[in-house]
DNA sequence: AATATCTACTTGCATTTTGCAAGTAAAAAG
DNA sequence: CTTTTTACTTGCAAAATGCAAGTAGATATT
């Protein structure tokens, strides 16, 4: 978990190094799925991480230039995390960890509307997504 | 980690609840690899796991139907562990991580054979991979 | 048949991570 | 000026991880 330690070069190895834990990506998933959180919004999702945890986890995370910290707009208490272009491709990663978890561990009678969308047709889900997370990048960046 | 509790509904979160951890997927990335493994050659790979932690999550793999123990043939001390249908369906997740790690965190000049053949064509690869995989799973059922 | 070795674990213990509850400091709102 | 909101930090108990050594039964060796 430490920066600088992997355990091998195998890029899952090296991977799992980064985000193999319970909560670091669910962090993402929020970010996906809202686009952007605050640090208080985080805490609010419905798997209740505790605020020591996720102040490590968003650091790791900002560390490995996986999502990024801006300023609020007119807040200076507050800050706006976002998925940084490293965080949006693990997007395609986070989606077949979820069609995974809707088959096989998931209440049959709780489908999502994102997994509907995703199990019509998965490219498509995959380019909107990860286009409309790009175009928020560009956007913030001038 | 203990089976049971489920933060919460989210296909994602129920997935990490059962290998969201630094080892359990390196597990199943040796069973793709090598299709069969005894014990003594997961603590072989790469990465060095401990004994005692290969022990436990070889058992929660096998709770949670990821993989199966069968006997060694002719042998009545080792066991061969290999992936179930359930385990072969995370193959699709892990070629995903693998695509981020080597594109974000990997040694550049140690592209692994098996990337490049994923790269070439992702939805051959896996269903050679996979096919392959559960023609073992019928092949051992009879 | 006796002994050594191999295989799959288990056990003990130190270290690290997780999780809960409470506390804090600075900005913002009233 | 006081209260509240926001983003954390801190202290401590519990759990997970990691290392080294031990064990028990099957197998190979002499």
């Amino acid at each position: 978990m430490k920066s600088g330690d992997k355990r091998s070069d195998c890029p899952i190895s090296s991977s799992l190094d980064i985000f193999g834990d319970r909560w670091s990506l669910l962090i993402v998933r929020d970010l996906m799925v809202y686009k952007t959180r605050t640090y208080g919004d985080f805490t609010k999702s419905a798997e209740r991480i505790a605020t020591n945890i996720l102040a490590k986890r968003l650091q790791v995370l900002e560390d490995n230039g996986i999502i990024i910290k801006l300023p609020y707009p007119d807040n200076k208490v507050k800050g706006l995390y976002k998925l940084s272009p490293k965080g949006v491709d693990l997007i395609p990663a986070l989606v077949e960890i979820a069609l995974w978890g809707e088959k096989y561990v998931s209440n049959p009678n709780e489908g999502s509307p994102f997994l509907k969308e995703v199990k019509k047709n998965k490219t498509k889900f995959l380019k909107n997504i990860m286009d409309q997370l790009s175009a928020d990048d560009a956007a913030t960046s001038d």
